[in-house]
DNA sequence: GGGTACATTTGGATCGTTATAAAGGCGAGG
DNA sequence: CCTCGCCTTTATAACGATCCAAATGTACCC
């Protein structure tokens, strides 16, 4: 005893071992919380512990018992506020149930998403949460991972081999339903001119709304003009740049389901530039109740999603499944809630 | 030739080594790409490595190494898109250097940040980046890290003891810089009774930019109310809830510095509620320019900070760290950029 | 033929931990 | 005194990779 720590390299448990007089799978023990060891021991190793300040070697254990300790989290874009928030529920649970989240934000590149993954697979990690890049290639994908790995697909489908992927697990909000609601919504208000704008026809998310909105639509017995669904680039900029395309066609539209909020949000300005007054003269609604939507002017119609509710439920699941391997691969569909607000008013007199 | 891939178990080293007659050894220089190997082998076991579908364990040959292939990145609040956008800055430069981002996300809650070091730390990470929660002590974090492993601070300075932590390295924001430029701004359009608006006194950065703001006002010769300086929880919420303070002193103010870009947008709110009109009755100005400062009503005039640059950069400081521990601590201080958007209007006549 | 230089390959120990089976100490019972 | 069982501890061999020194082969020159 009175050994002094070791200099330039790790306190092993080697070195509690020998600082204390016992062999090193006692002190294992000891760490582990084993009831094997004498408490009279157990005790003078955890002195020993502290006093030379040791940390436990998580990987060489991993190794050792062939586990692992941490997922994979991989997203598409970081830096937009939905997966900002998801991530952070991700990591509330994965960090409450001892596993590290390991990050990899694949900025909407399919080869950087292919990079990423195989760089965060070579760390060996219990699971993958993957919300895949537009335009991801199944085989691709499965080929970065591997068959062993269990997957957890957020919020976008992937293209390709249907075969190749029907083993992993899927988390995806209800587009198709939220749409939808926010179709009846605006024709309960009214209208019959109901537009649907925004997104990209690549994404299985913007496909899914569509499908809802024709679906109301079609409930209501009204027809859809080719003119009223327009694609942009789902962010502000583009949303304004092409919101002149809705007014082409020979009937304009009084309404528009937006496919989500930054793209509503920058129909707003649009709308704003060809004299309209959103939330007077036009009706629309968004999809993710970021946080402007509730302080816009007017405040935005818009479906929660709560995204750190579906970070905490895709830990949840992704940790199910590393847990038991065996049951069948699960599809989630996760609700979403219609939230009123000024932007939906009625047709303009 | 032709052997099977192992079932049940991933495919390691010994596994190429075996199914192509080979040395480990020799696989393992193959691996790392060694001139040493004669090419004829090096065709051989590459052919093998795909056949069987071989990954790389990394956590393996760190061990064997002693080095480490991730960094740590803890961060206060990973939902605020400023964080949202610092993350994936850094995990871009840390993904092409070919280190992995350990995340861990603190919640505000110094306890939870202990937790998660401790927790992180385990996993070996060769550096931290940390963005430390409010009221972080530097005791603490440092018994937590413990003396060794190199540390970032970002964003905000820890308290307590001095000497904990001045090994650390330190990238801030110019933020007394910041908030004067925007005085001088604001004085410069002619106001003479400002108000600093918002934040914390508990935060480093809330008192750097008073700082700022107070040095703005002497440089001009102009006194401050003790009622112009209102603090409040720097979201939009509270920035709402606080702001009839402003108004309670004998003189009220006709512009507002405020703490960041989430308070400035619920003070318009606040406003709007006085019957005030931001922009023409009333000049203020935020900080971050986060999205919504470029659309909101009116444009918020604000500092950049570019976080995802900020990202970059303290990747890269923290990696250089690790290469080369030796050089003195350094502290770095990132320029905010005053962005004039018509928020900050001449005082109404 | 023997020696030397060079290119290539390899066995064995090792990183820090855990699993396993076995050993040691000790009191009780025969 | 020996055996048995119980509690506690431990030596040893893994995990999957890398390092090192040493062993091959083989080509060339004297």
């Amino acid at each position: 005893m009175g050994n002094t720590p070791p200099v330039g390299r790790k306190v092993t448990l080697s070195d509690i071992a020998a600082g204390c007089d016992v062999s090193r799978a006692t002190v294992s023990l000891v760490l582990r919380g084993s009831p094997l060891v004498n408490k009279h021991t157990r005790a003078r190793v955890e002195e020993e512990l502290r006093r030379q300040g040791y940390v436990y070697n998580r990987a060489a254990a991993n190794l050792r018992r062939r586990t692992s300790s941490s997922i994979a989290l991989v997203l598409n874009d970081l830096a937009n506020p939905f997966f900002a928030e998801f991530a952070a529920g991700v990591d509330e649970i994965l960090g409450d149930t001892g596993y590290v989240t390991l990050l990899g934000s694949t900025g909407e590149s399919t080869e950087r998403e292919l990079a990423v993954l195989g760089s965060l697979m070579e760390h060996g990690p219990a699971g993958i949460i993957l919300s895949p890049a537009e335009g991801s290639d199944a085989q691709q994908i499965l080929s970065a991972v591997g068959g062993v790995t269990p997957l957890l697909l957020f919020n976008r489908e992937v293209s390709g081999d249907v075969a190749a992927c029907d083993h992993w697990d899927r988390l995806f909000l209800d587009n198709q339903r939220g749409a939808r609601l926010a179709t009846e919504h605006l024709i309960a208000q009214g209208h019959k001119h109901i537009a649907f704008y925004g997104g990209h026809l690549g994404s299985s998310s913007c496909r899914q709304r569509r499908a809802g909105y024709m679906e109301a639509m079609k409930g209501a017995g009204l027809t859809v003009e080719p003119s009223w669904m327009v694609e942009c680039i789902p962010n502000r900029l583009d949303a304004v740049a092409q919101s002149e395309h809705l007014f082409n066609g020979k009937t304009a539209p009084t309404a528009a389901v937006c496919y989500n909020d930054a793209v509503a949000l920058g129909l707003m300005l649009g709308l704003h530039q060809r004299g309209l007054q959103p939330g007077r003269d036009f009706a629309l609604t968004g999809f993710d109740d970021i946080a402007e939507a509730a302080v816009s002017a007017p405040p935005l119609t818009t479906l929660a999603v709560t995204p750190r509710d579906r970070g905490r439920q895709a830990a949840e699941l992704i940790l199910q499944r590393v847990k038991d391997p065996a049951p069948p691969p699960r599809q989630t569909i996760a609700p979403v809630q219609l939230l009123i607000r000024a932007s939906s008013c009625p047709p303009a007199a």
